[in-house]
DNA sequence: GCTCGTAGTACGTGATACGTAGTAGTATCA
DNA sequence: TGATACTACTACGTATCACGTACTACGAGC
């Protein structure tokens, strides 16, 4: 289940596919799958399995949404192309419009709390 | 595809699944399948195809995310329940959580924007 | 030499998004 | 009053894809 923490787990809504996680680590700066893997973890705490994370991988090369580098030894480093960070920030986007309605809907005021609250935007993981 | 407007079609980054639509819609105010279709493409741009849509509503309900109402002539109208509330708010926040990392990694400054700039939460589909 | 961590390949399975087709009520209207 | 269109849902098939498991292989440390 590419488990994240514990929480939501068998609720599982899942709405961040992996495809939209790579792109994010890789827009911070190229590299290989293994410090992907471990990047994503970090900023989300997905675990990606190899499977996951390679078939995931090899499809966003297929679309030309990021694109292999030389690579040294066995590593194969990517690079996210101009079409992928247009795909990533279009994804943004709409995740941004869709959670606005959520929370708006839900009651949980949105706006408010991005002024005032502090915001965590990385948030330090706990 | 249940194609979104025609934006970012081919590169398909996909990441607002059937679920999250009908439990948002759903936390809005009881409705029936046919009446989902509608306010989902209203508020998301989305139009879900039938099976896609009913599909979607029998897992929601085998995990008890929403409950069916007595329903008059044909028609099915499903309430979310309070896991469903819960759910739907966890997947806000880590939508929310994923898009302000995406947009701090693009360089796009989320948080002034959504002060100064109206954050246009709803958005009149243009 | 053995183990452990890194890095990736290969493969199978289950879930599910999505489309198409079909059924059946109700409404509209010539 | 028959045709047409819209509403509402069921049933079914297909393709995609997330995910797990197992495996290979390289380097470092012991």
């Amino acid at each position: 289940m590419a488990r994240r923490k514990a929480l939501a787990a068998h609720l599982s809504v899942r709405s961040n596919d992996p495809s939209v996680l790579i792109l994010t680590s890789l827009v911070s700066g190229s590299k290989h799958g293994w410090a992907l893997t471990k990047d994503i973890e970090e900023f989300s705490g997905v675990a990606l399995g190899p499977g996951t994370l390679y078939g995931a991988i090899t499809r966003l090369e297929e679309r030309g949404l990021i694109e292999p580098l030389p690579g040294e030894d066995r590593r194969r480093p990517y690079r996210i192309s101009a079409n992928g960070r247009a795909a990533l920030t279009e994804a943004v986007r709409e995740m941004r419009t869709l959670a606005d309605t959520g929370e708006q809907r839900l009651g949980l005021r949105t706006i408010a709390r991005s002024v005032g609250g502090g915001s965590r935007v990385l948030g330090s993981t706990p």
